[in-house]
DNA sequence: ACAAAAGTGTTCGATATACACCCATGT
DNA sequence: ACATGGGTGTATATCGAACACTTTTGT
């Protein structure tokens, strides 16, 4: 059986990538540069429009690669961002997703981007579109993941220090821990194994590594505490 | 300045409303019979499509009013569902929205719709599309809302006995909950006002009512705590 | 007087927070 | 020996869970 669907609504669908990472104890955010009308110059996520035949995360990591170079991540769905006008080429709807990812990929340009680059969070440059309001709305979704999720797991290299692990989380949620407590309570989130092996960067104690048990993501929004 | 968009995608935007009421003790979802191929005569979320020139708030609302006269309510943003081939006819981006109403509205047929029908959650009809796994990610993030939100204030009363309230979160939450521990946690909550009127419904002690400070829908997520 | 729901406090265990010293290593 | 970061435990305060009786009213 086959149906039609009249095509009243001329609308366009896009989706956007908002990727974090942590270098040199700052939080930052993969921008590419506009090849490109509208907003020719400025910066912006990177991202661009839904195939028709094409699953948006696979749309979304497309444009990733092709925009940045950085592939093979989990995205996870963040939210749609529709508002008339947000695109001056008309109505465009766009699903945003995030990502957490290590910092050594190697950044390309392409056709519709001039080189990607790393942009401290404090030092974002003007934007393209809504993509500020859809940034903000990220890093608190970001700090919620890293909270209740093992995301940090794309960021980390496959072993780690506990160190390692909780400088990631003070950059991410902008504040200092305590080493002890946070020690306490990553152990009983149970998220992580030991291995048998030490780190040595210094002229002190080496650290036991650590490694993610699940190397998928998994939520533990189930523990979380919320009131009743 | 004018840019054209290649439509290159023949992608159709829809959205569809996942609304939540309790009557009777027993949470209910509202579901409309579609009167139209596909999935004719089965049930379905009520919703349609996105008018080029229409916020995505202001469609699933005007579709809402038309397909079952619920309207003047708040609704929130789900997720998007746009995996290929949930729709037979052709590719189809839903985004879903959650409203949680009072169970007084009178309820209507349309044109697409036959009359719209409160259904127990627990024994819903098989439904059209994949509206099951909407209605199932609908239900989890109800949870979440009605602890960390003042969405509770949408299908009570202006003015409710903390009896009725409570009532409201075990319904909802499926679990019953002590009456002392409610009452010391709503209270630090501070999203209610005492008035100094009573509510007297049979042969026993009034009730003192209450209504909440904000009447529109605000979030206490930051008083959610978390981990760290 | 009694039935029926409203209203209220305390105890106990678990969890969060604050805090300081010894350990292993390189120089 | 000392400088550097790794690693660990305890005491206190707060929060969540469990639990029972008195109050007010209508009949």
């Amino acid at each position: 059986m086959l149906y039609t669907i009249e095509m009243s609504s001329q609308i366009s669908n896009t989706v956007d990538a908002v990727v974090f990472t942590v270098l040199n104890d700052s939080l930052k955010i993969l921008l590419v540069q506009r090849k490109n009308n509208p907003f020719k110059n400025k910066f912006a996520l990177p991202g661009g429009f839904v195939n028709a035949d094409e699953e948006l995360e696979d749309a979304v990591k497309r444009e990733l690669e092709e925009e940045t170079g950085v592939k093979d991540v989990f995205l996870k769905q963040l939210g749609t961002y529709g508002t008339i006008g947000r695109d001056p080429r008309g109505r465009v709807i766009s699903n945003a997703f995030i990502a957490l990812v290590n910092p050594n990929y190697e950044l390309v340009a392409s056709t519709d981007a001039k080189q990607a680059k790393w942009f401290d969070i404090d030092t974002l440059p003007n934007l393209a579109f809504d993509h500020r309001k859809i940034i903000n709305d990220a890093l608190d979704e970001l700090k919620f993941e890293i909270q209740t999720t093992n995301i940090a797991f794309q960021i980390l290299p496959k072993r780690f220090t506990l160190t390692q692990l909780q400088q990631l989380y003070e950059t991410i949620l902008d504040k200092e821990l305590d080493k002890r407590n946070f020690r306490k309570r990553i152990r009983k989130l149970e998220l992580l194994n030991k291995t048998n092996q030490y780190y040595q960067d210094g002229a002190h104690r080496p650290a036991l590594l650590y490694y993610f048990k699940d190397k998928k993501y998994c939520s533990i929004k189930e523990k979380v505490h919320v009131f009743l």
